[in-house]
DNA sequence: GTTGCCGGGGA
DNA sequence: TCCCCGGCAAC
């Protein structure tokens, strides 16, 4: 069992993912350097990279062999401009860092956070990248090779895998950046104009990390999931009729749709609890109005501004507004159904996502709470390869077992051997759903979904007629069954003696 | 009744 | 993915 474990935990390991992280070269050409690990100086990182003339910065050959020595391989390059900035959440609060190296082993992340004048390590997938540094152009005599000017894949940050896709990834950066600015202030009286700008900003920043999360669906590389504990979602519009009736379900819906198709997108759910805190809020009482903002100075400036006047500045008119809003506690529990539930009132946000997503996959996971007439199109036609694919999971059937026992019995081996030799024959039976399936992973919200939406099985005609050569069984006898070959254990069809 | 194995589910 | 088992069809 130890080994099963083993096996499970490696295959939540980052070990070997990429993420294209900005450095300060604008070209986009990012270089993979390295420095000693276990560091903590700031200078001493800086005195170990070799500055390159265009900007970045390139380890000493010594100094690489060490970091890979050392298991720290570096994620930073120069200083401070090449450092990465990212948003790591530390005691509550969603601070912004640099990170300085990264550990794949351990699959740690050392991010610096100047305000705190601290450093730390994190959970790789805890932290999430922030924002560019200021875009320097490129200079003359820089790399050479033209196709050096894309924007390679090459620093080596270890976080969830997401997808190479150039130009989304650099909305995702200025999106982020914009976001980072957005949760650094206090609640934003944002107009309808500006929100649709957040929105359009929140929104990318969501996607990437949905992105890094199906980029391997086994990956526990949740979206680090303190960000909407820390990150203030937009504000609704005053005085949106839109939000007149669920006035209370409105965050959640935004917070629902934030991550909601988690659990679809993620085998495990347990990396989501820590999102089950309950956060209060405050729900404007005005009729038809039903704002909910996260702060009580918001809601205050809110009742005052769009419903009590902006020159109401009598004490009475003060107190006034304390009646007008009331205080909320809302269960940060993502629930899939609060979302479904206002689907058809608060439609608006997933069209603006829908709009953003550049990734089809993407765009199918965030439908099915929100937008069910869609969803039900898209899930017609990822349903078959989802389903089929999971009807392939006796795959094992194909394999041979590689456990043979060494038996007393002299024919042992040599029908092994035919065994192996005759499976290509055998497959197209035993897989024989496979042919629907596109190599494509399942997606555990598929799974759900499509059980009910599965096309007719295949005929149970298709069940294998009985052979005529003897099975394990019938050989070795049930009081031999340590001797029959894995599929006869398993009561399935026998892999040792085919037909 | 025995045997082969499909489909489903637990870990 | 491994492993087990209920249940069904063929024998």
């Amino acid at each position: 069992m130890a080994s099963v474990l083993s096996r499970r935990l490696g295959k939540r390991s980052l070990l070997g993912t990429r993420v294209s992280a900005p450095s300060a070269l604008a070209d986009g050409v990012l270089v993979a350097t390295q420095i000693p690990g276990l560091q903590t100086d700031l200078g001493r990182v800086s005195a170990h990279t070799v500055p390159r003339e265009d900007g970045s910065c390139m380890p000493s050959a010594e100094e690489s062999s060490q970091a890979a020595r050392s298991g720290w391989r570096v994620t930073a390059t120069n200083l401070p401009s090449c450092h990465f900035q990212v948003l790591v959440t530390y005691n509550g609060q969603e601070c912004a860092g640099l990170v300085e190296q990264h550990n794949p082993l351990s699959d740690k992340v050392k991010v610096l956070l100047p305000e705190q004048g601290l450093q730390a390590c994190w959970r790789a997938q805890d932290v999430r990248l922030a924002a560019l540094q200021p875009p320097i152009l490129p200079a003359a005599g820089g790399p050479g090779p033209a196709e050096t000017l894309q924007r390679s894949v090459s620093s080596n940050i270890d976080v969830p895998k997401r997808k190479a896709d150039a130009t989304v990834e650099m909305d995702e950066m200025v999106a982020a950046m914009v976001l980072t600015s957005l949760s650094c202030s206090p609640v934003v009286q944002s107009p309808p104009a500006g929100e649709s700008a957040s929105r359009a900003a929140c929104d990318p920043w969501k996607e990437s990390g949905d992105v890094s999360d199906s980029g391997s669906s086994t990956t526990s590389g949740h979206w680090s999931g303190g960000s909407d504990i820390s990150t203030p979602s937009p504000p609704h519009p005053a005085g949106s009729p839109k939000y007149s009736s669920e006035a209370l379900s409105s965050p959640q819906a935004d917070d629902g749709f934030e991550t909601d198709s988690d659990p679809f997108l993620l085998d495990e759910p347990a990396p989501r609890k820590r999102k089950n805190s309950v956060k209060v809020m405050y729900k404007c009482l005005w009729p038809s109005c039903g704002k909910v903002l996260r702060s009580i100075v918001g809601i205050k400036r809110h009742v005052k501004t769009q419903h009590l006047g902006d020159s109401a500045d009598s004490d009475q008119r003060k107190r006034e507004e304390d009646f007008y809003y009331t205080e909320v506690q809302v269960k940060e529990e993502p629930a899939p159904e609060a979302a479904a539930a206002t689907s058809p009132t608060s439609a608006s946000a997933p069209i603006i996502i829908q709009q953003a997503l550049a990734k089809p996959e993407a765009l199918l996971v965030e439908q099915p709470a929100l937008e069910p007439a869609l969803a039900s199109s898209a899930l017609s036609q990822s349903a078959p390869s989802s389903f089929w694919h999971i009807q392939a999971d006796h795959a094992y059937q194909a394999l041979p077992s590689i456990q043979i026992p060494v038996s007393p019995h002299i024919f042992t081996s040599i029908s092994w051997a035919t065994a192996t030799s005759t499976l290509p024959s055998l497959s197209p039976v035993r897989s024989r759903s496979l042919s629907f399936s596109e190599p494509q992973p399942p997606t555990p919200m598929l799974k759900s979904h499509l059980i009910v939406a599965s096309p007719p099985r295949v005929s149970i005609g298709t069940r294998k007629v009985r052979g005529e050569a003897k099975k394990c069984r019938k050989v070795y006898g049930i009081e031999h069954r340590d001797q029959w070959c894995t599929a006869c254990r398993w009561k399935k069809a026998c892999q040792r003696f085919l037909d």
